[in-house]
DNA sequence: TTGATTTGCGCAATCGATTGCCAAATAAAA
DNA sequence: TTTTATTTGGCAATCGATTGCGCAAATCAA
């Protein structure tokens, strides 16, 4: 009685219909010339028959598949999540799909995220990389293998992509420039991974501001955290209680690193801002919220992602295989000030 | 000079090695009787062409996918992306793929996930409900394509398929006996979208817990909050500004909703936890380290992911194609007990 | 009425990998 | 030496949808 082990194809459909399967195949994709009536019995048997196009097929056929991979650091991290809110936001008019992949700061699973969207033929590849690794060869392998690739926030100069970026030097220069104004002295640097752009060009922009309001800059001051949390708390604490001890953080890796030194800060009795004041990175949505609020930098994840699918579909539209496309986008992020950089 | 239009297939490993796709095939999958040496020469070969395997013929032809697609209301809630790291962990080791979609809560794009999901040919569909809607005949057609289904906290009951949820009535009714203990009388309820199993079940522990302690029920002590955090601040405020207003609230949708009440209460000068307990649901991040600090609920969301995963893999292990699973599995939730519920 | 178009749909190849079955070649057993 | 196994690898069909080409009928133009 049950024998619907097998899905619905067209072919069933056509068996149905007394038709070919190209009727059937060009009815339901209604273009090319079929007669108005036959398409609409053909719809209407599917319709009826339960039937799903198998998108492997149809995939594999066509040699694309109207889907776009994202590899991001974690999903979970406010900024990633909004740009994925982002480009979703686009890419669901077009009706492509989305496959989101995460690689949890490792370079391993990230070779392993884009081999498999590679294998699944996706149009394109949208990527941040993980703070881990110096190796590229994924992301020329992408190129090589004529899938679109898009770098974002995190991106690796060498690669020549599509590549939408935050001004980060900017941001961390007015970040600086802002607690230097708050009348904060002594500004230390907590930085995230050197290997990144994104945390050389914040150590830049912070260098930037101090020169150039002369306030000295002092090498005790600046610190590498890496790129997960398990030893913020010590090298916080080693940063805090220094002989002479900075009056101020700019926490450039990011707001829980921030958040972090709110923490240790009260632990250690020091008044958040009077005697210490704080600046994190990516407005995370808890930092409204401690107390004192952080101030941060908001880097319009939902705007970023905007302007990542946009950018694939404009250059999907005019398909001009011959030009390699390796524009830079820059987005200027908005500093928050709250109240942990605010003196009374 | 750079015809590479097309990517290399086994076919063109075969023509190089003089052999044909069924001795590549063969070797590449390390599996059936193929001479060692051979093997060893077609893998180098396929390595030095830079070959990929494409998954969609591979799928295609072997009629499965090694992928598990999940659907989730938003990806950025802790509580889910806990869930998706959880099964990331187990489907890791597997070598299967995860695609993730958000429905953003709203019931016609779970349809469009879903229907992607199918079309798609993954092998199991792992999903937790938005808030909207009532029809669920998109989780039957799963189903009846044989498409493996995993509902997973947020679930339809009517729907047989697995299911791996929270006890949200136990959990709930011990956060309000906690409350009820720390001395509060007039406990309110901020319940979600009735229409979700998951929060009637949290307000019949609700009612549970003021029975068992004999504490009398207060109909204007019980609202609903919708699933958007829109008008989550007026109809806190209507809560808190009653003539006789509570002095206790559990914000039993989520720990958003208790952020508010917490924000409110500020706003109102209303004192917290002295004047007012709070107890939030789901344990986010940022309840941790809000002053004073969210009693809250933790619902193991990476156990529950785990739970998800290794349900998928036992029943795939013994395709028992008879029975139809429809086993319910469910995971205490924990209290976390912390300063917005206890008076000092 | 005849030739030229247009319309509607079928035929068959194709995308790339997998796999049941079969055929050599070689080894082992009789 | 013949028979039987075993190993290795080729042949060809298959998964389901798409699409260039072509044919026949219908429509139009002359």
């Amino acid at each position: 009685m049950d024998l619907k082990k097998k899905r619905v194809t067209i072919y069933d459909i056509a068996r149905a219909l007394n038709l070919t399967a190209s009727t059937v195949s060009r009815s339901l994709n209604n273009n090319s010339r079929i007669n108005e009536e036959t398409r609409k019995q053909v719809i209407a048997k599917a319709r009826e028959m339960n039937y799903r196009a198998n998108s492997l097929a149809s995939n594999l056929r066509k040699g694309k598949s109207q889907t776009i991979g994202i590899v991001v650091p974690r999903i979970n991290q406010s900024f990633f999540s909004n740009v994925i809110a982002g480009i979703e936001s686009i890419t669901n008019e077009k009706n492509y799909n989305l496959i989101i992949c995460q690689s949890n700061e490792s370079h391993e699973k990230e070779i392993k995220c884009v081999n498999t969207l590679i294998n699944q033929h996706v149009d394109c590849i949208v990527i941040s990389v993980s703070a881990e690794g110096d190796d590229y060869t994924h992301l020329q392998n992408v190129i090589d293998h004529h899938i679109r690739l898009i770098q974002f926030d995190r991106v690796v100069e060498e690669i020549e992509s599509l590549k939408v970026v935050n001004n980060n030097e900017q941001a961390s220069r007015e970040a600086v420039e802002h607690l230097i104004k708050a009348g904060y002295k002594r500004i230390a640097l907590l930085a995230g991974p050197q290997n990144l752009d994104i945390f050389r060009d914040r150590k830049a922009g912070y260098l930037k501001a101090l020169r150039a309001n002369k306030v000295p800059v002092a090498d005790e001051l600046i610190l590498d955290a890496d790129s997960n949390n398990e030893h913020d708390a010590e090298l916080i604490r080693s940063l805090l209680t220094l002989p002479n001890p900075p009056d101020a953080v700019f926490a450039s890796r990011d707001d829980f690193l921030a958040l972090g030194v709110l923490e240790v800060a009260n632990d250690l009795g020091i008044k958040v801002p009077e005697q210490l004041g704080i600046c994190g990175y990516s407005n995370e949505n808890f930092t409204r919220i401690t107390t004192p609020s952080l101030t941060t930098i908001d880097q319009y994840g939902v705007d970023m992602g905007k302007t990542i699918a946009q950018t694939y579909f404009e250059l999907d539209d005019k398909n001009d295989e011959t030009a390699i496309e390796i524009k830079t986008t820059s987005i200027k992020p908005k500093l928050i000030a709250r109240a942990s950089s605010q003196r009374k």
